[in-house]
DNA sequence: ACATTAATTGTGT
DNA sequence: ACACAATTAATGT
């Protein structure tokens, strides 16, 4: 039924190449697919393993005291969720959520093997630091934009990374949903899409907007 | 094919 | 932000 997890892993984690650590893998890490919808992650959930996500799509939120979520990022094929990776070294339970988006599909990396493979593997290690290294700096950019630019540049940043992501030049979703990424009103979001479509910047439709030339 | 309805999007205040 | 209009997609007849 299942393909072996080592080619798996080879296609979509191609910085993973000792053939030990492959051969490790294949041992003790597991396959789980989840529907869209569901909650892959909740808050306050013991982590007992590390996701690698092969394919689909998941939205990572925290939530504030008053059960406002925040977008923290969107996790797609190849990439791991590094908040979770923090949250296996130090044994800590879920600071965040994480919902499916897209049907996933996902390879599970128990907790117990995270240690003794950062000690083996150096190319596990490269990829651990470098999944830290790449979340880190794409937060920082979001805290700059946050920051520093309006609405308009903000929903174009989104835009953009959204389509850069997910390899695709067409966004699914609703307005509804960008403003809530935002945390701005949906009116907003479809005054600002409004006059990107008439700078012939995207193309609207329903639940679908098109990029066509984002700069 | 048509009518009905619900969801999404557009716009004025 | 709110209220309402217009449009679109989905569904039943």
């Amino acid at each position: 039924m299942s393909e072996a997890i080592a080619t798996i892993i080879k296609q979509k984690f191609p910085i993973l190449i000792e053939p030990e650590l492959l051969a490790e893998m294949e041992k003790y890490c597991t396959t789980r697919k989840l529907q869209a919808g569901t909650n892959f992650i909740e808050i306050g959930d013991k982590i007992i393993a590390m996701p690698l996500l092969i394919s689909g799509s998941l939205k990572v939120v925290r939530e504030d005291t008053e059960g406002n979520e925040l977008l923290l990022y969107y996790l797609n094929g190849g990439e791991t969720c590094a908040t979770t990776l923090s949250c296996c070294l130090n044994n800590a339970k879920s600071e965040v959520r994480a919902t499916v988006m897209e049907d996933i599909t996902a390879i599970l990396v128990p907790i117990a093997c995270m240690d003794d493979w950062l000690k083996k593997y150096s190319s596990w290690r490269n990829f651990v630091m470098l999944s830290y290294r790449m979340r880190f700096e794409e937060m920082l950019q979001t805290i700059d934009s946050v920051a520093f630019k309006k609405m308009d540049e903000r929903l174009e940043e989104y835009l953009k990374q959204r389509s850069s992501e997910i390899n695709s030049s067409t966004i699914q979703g609703t307005h509804q949903e960008i403003a809530d990424d935002l945390h701005t009103s949906r009116e907003v979001v479809s005054r600002l899409l409004k006059q990107l479509e008439k700078l012939g910047r995207i193309k609207l439709s329903r639940n679908k907007i098109e990029i066509l030339s984002l700069v």
